[in-house]
DNA sequence: TCGATACTTCGATTACCGTAAAAGCATGGA
DNA sequence: TCCATGCTTTTACGGTAATCGAAGTATCGA
């Protein structure tokens, strides 16, 4: 532990931060949200396998850390002292960053598809309200199950939560929304939730993008509902 | 003046950093203290030439300034906010520096020669008490003159003073400190005052640095006379 | 069981950067 | 005017690392 082992390790962080495509990903997650790595690979303007080599080394750096999430794999700043790091590198490097320009376009952050559910700010203030509500519950550490009132309301909301439990893929458990860092609905019975919010018209998925537009009508369902400001 | 620009001058500046042997520059220059080209090169264990083109780089990037003096040209870091971006890579780096050693050896710091006069904490004080017992006094910027008293104080020390004077090199002058930062008393008179003092036996020339070793005549002479303690 | 999607690992190519010797430049002192 | 010292620039070389396509692995949903 001697003195030019320290400088080393200071070499190879300042290193891992130095090369263009990992400075504009570690930049670009400077929120503190958390993207995949095919996200990040956009953002830098590289390949998904070179991406990949560099968010290798980020997170060997212990700059990164990595949240499997089914196929997704979701990489975020390991801690506040990252951030704090870059921001003095920026502040050395002259660049006058905007005071705060939102990383996520506002459209995506406030409600977009992951998937075949719903993320964004709506979809976890939607997951708070079914559980503030008693349609939910929680079965484990991140499964849910739906109570007898839940059942209810999704029937009138042409949810059928029997076919959601039939199906051959998870039930409902929380997925952690990379924008807003909160869990959302996932599962089937999310994936069903988001079909009848289409059917009936209370969102249009935009057809580029995975962005929701919610409608007026949406808008003001929600909220009666549900209690959720969009 | 777009985000593309900002991330590519931040990646240049972590860049700059990340060289092993450019880190360990950096990392010697954290005390504050200025130091030589050739000091640096063998600081990171590289040839001058080598040095010189890192140290450019440095200053390239802004995070190394140059002051020349005489032929000897003086490295430190830029501003305060290089020192903090480099104290937090260290943090990230999980580097736990010591609270704080001292990067120049002490004998050197408190006493040692810079070329023919008496430089380090020793040198500083020196020129301070010499201004307030008003032997000296500024003639402009950064040169100075020796008042009446000052002439005969300085015989009473064997130091010729008119013989300082008519030496083809500047008379007196203020010479920045690389370890106090602040001047000292360099040019002719300092010299003629370091030799003054190597012949009363106040201080011994090490003979294989740069320090001097201030012998207890020479403590004594230096509280009473000039109330610099040692 | 099978395909689709998301991501990683591998392999070969290319470009860049650190390195030191040698030569050049500037300053200081005799 | 001259030389010595301190530092920089130039030049050529060698090694490291970024890059992408292709192949491989894991997960999900049908």
């Amino acid at each position: 532990m001697d003195v030019g082992d320290a400088d080393a390790r200071l070499s190879a962080v300042a290193a891992a931060i130095a090369e263009p495509a990992r400075t504009q990903m570690l930049c670009r997650l400077l929120d503190g949200c958390a993207r995949t790595s095919t996200e990040l690979a956009i953002v830098a303007g590289v390949s998904p396998s070179t991406a990949s080599v560099h968010l290798a080394r980020l997170a060997g750096q212990k700059l990164v850390k990595v949240t499997p999430q089914g196929r997704h794999r979701y990489y975020s700043l390991c801690d506040a002292n990252v951030a704090a790091a870059i921001e003095a590198l920026i502040l050395v490097a002259g660049a006058p960053r905007q005071p705060f320009e939102p990383a996520t376009p506002d459209p995506l952050r406030s409600a977009r598809t992951c998937y075949d559910h719903m993320a964004g700010r709506l979809a976890v203030a939607l997951h708070d309200g079914l559980f503030e509500l008693r349609w939910l519950s929680r079965s484990n550490e991140n499964d849910y199950d739906v109570t007898r009132k839940g059942v209810e309301g999704f029937a009138e909301l042409d949810v059928d939560v029997a076919a959601a439990r039939a199906a051959r893929r998870r039930f409902a458990c929380g997925c952690l929304d990379w924008s807003e860092r909160r869990p959302h609905l996932a599962g089937a019975l999310g994936a069903a939730l988001l079909a009848s919010a289409l059917r009936r018209g209370w969102m249009i998925r935009d057809l580029d993008s995975r962005a929701l537009a919610i409608t007026r009508k949406g808008r003001r369902v929600l909220r009666e509902r549900f209690g959720v400001e969009v």
